[in-house]
DNA sequence: CTTAAACTAAGGGTTTTCCTGATTGCGACA
DNA sequence: TGTCGCAATCAGGAAAACCCTTAGTTTAAG
């Protein structure tokens, strides 16, 4: 009675938030003839997405997490905090553990891998339009992070957090390209060291290469492109 | 006549070799329910793609760049030498300019970003099966590239791109974090070899870390986060 | 047939990494 | 006020990777 734009025998209606145009006309393609939704709008970053979920008030979300301008974590956050009646659906490439802590704290109430299936996606949207959530099979750690995700707290918040700051410092400069020396000269401390700070960054990360290390921090923004 | 399965009332047939199972779901929806064309087969990485080409023989294959173990443009370069009947619509994120040479040398008939719209994909769909080219409005040296790529020299080539066939693979595999010993081992040659191989990569590429010729492949997409 | 380029690989010296400890200093907590 | 945990520092020695040079084979081009 508070939600008008809810009339039993309409479709469920539906924004989609991906910068592909391809992959938003698949999914739009997809939603509509294949699931009976309605796309009311698409966005094509964050802010776009945050501000066409203001406007149109749809039922659910269809967020991709690498939004250009404002991703969608943070878009997610926005949307939530404004209108908590709003699911969302976070489309993802990556079964990055971080990712998902993320995405729930967020307020998503569904965390999809973009080489799901289609009945997947139908089993999310279901899923959350009941107020349920869902996680991609392929997130073997579901039950756990659910657990976590209930009880957050800043000490929990995923073992990569855990890196202290001095460690950070040190895999910001393996990711640009530093050689262990190099960095032991800027860092002034012996090699020796350096070559503990990585094994320990490693360790931690579950990472054990220089490629690995690289592409984390470009997937957490602490090295560009 | 010599192409029997070419019959004038079916649809055109095609595979798509796309790795995200959506975008691929999302791609056989707007293919199958919008263009009136035939999915026959779907690939998930280069290898797959190249084998259901062999076994399938689509008339067109709409191939992501950004594909596991092979690449698309080494996938496309195998199935146009086995097949070159068929036409190969690439499908890529980036507008590099580099790519765009490498897959046309490579034989596919059309460069399309993924952030075209569905407009654009029927465009080039029209424009292959008449033997024409396509490229996405959004590379703007379009006009400039079709002169490079008709008078191809490896002479031209810009340095990057002088990377052998080899070189590539290698470079994939040292991206993807493996070690020098491991990638010896996958390819079956000596560890010396590969060595050799990664130091004409650093050289042509002016390159000299692990965590730069991960970020060029990144950038080059060569490999995925 | 000659040349060039790709792919392969060895020898041998240098550097880095990997693994296993160890020490110091600092805040927490009983 | 210990002592416990943990961040930060460093060492020794074996293994692996790196660097530089040289070179054989094969294949495509002229």
């Amino acid at each position: 009675m508070d939600r008008p734009h809810k009339k039993k025998s309409a479709n469920r209606r539906v924004l989609i938030a991906e910068d592909h145009k391809m992959m938003r006309e698949g999914l739009r393609s997809l939603l509509e003839e294949k699931l009976g939704y309605d796309c009311v709008a698409e966005a094509n970053d964050g802010y776009e997405a945050v501000r066409k979920a203001k406007e149109f008030h749809p039922d659910i979300v269809i967020m991709d997490i690498m939004l250009p301008n404002l991703n969608g974590i943070e878009a997610t956050r926005q949307i939530k905090s404004q209108q908590p009646e709003i699911e969302v659906v976070v489309l993802s490439m990556h079964a990055s553990r971080n990712y998902v802590l993320q995405v729930l704290q967020a307020g998503a109430s569904a965390y999809l891998l973009k080489d799901s299936a289609l009945e997947d996606l139908a089993a999310a949207l279901v899923a959350v339009s009941k107020g349920g959530m869902y996680l991609s099979p392929a997130i073997t750690t579901a039950a756990a992070l659910k657990n976590e995700a209930a009880g957050i707290s800043p000490k929990n918040l995923a073992d990569v957090q855990r890196l202290t700051k001095r460690e950070l410092q040190v895999l910001q400069l393996i990711a640009d390209g530093r050689s262990t020396k190099e960095i032991a000269a800027t860092l002034e401390v012996s090699v020796k060291t350096i070559e503990t700070h990585r094994k320990q960054i490693m360790d931690k990360l579950s990472i054990r290469t220089i490629a690995g290390l690289t592409k984390y921090c470009i997937r957490e923004g602490l090295t560009s492109l």
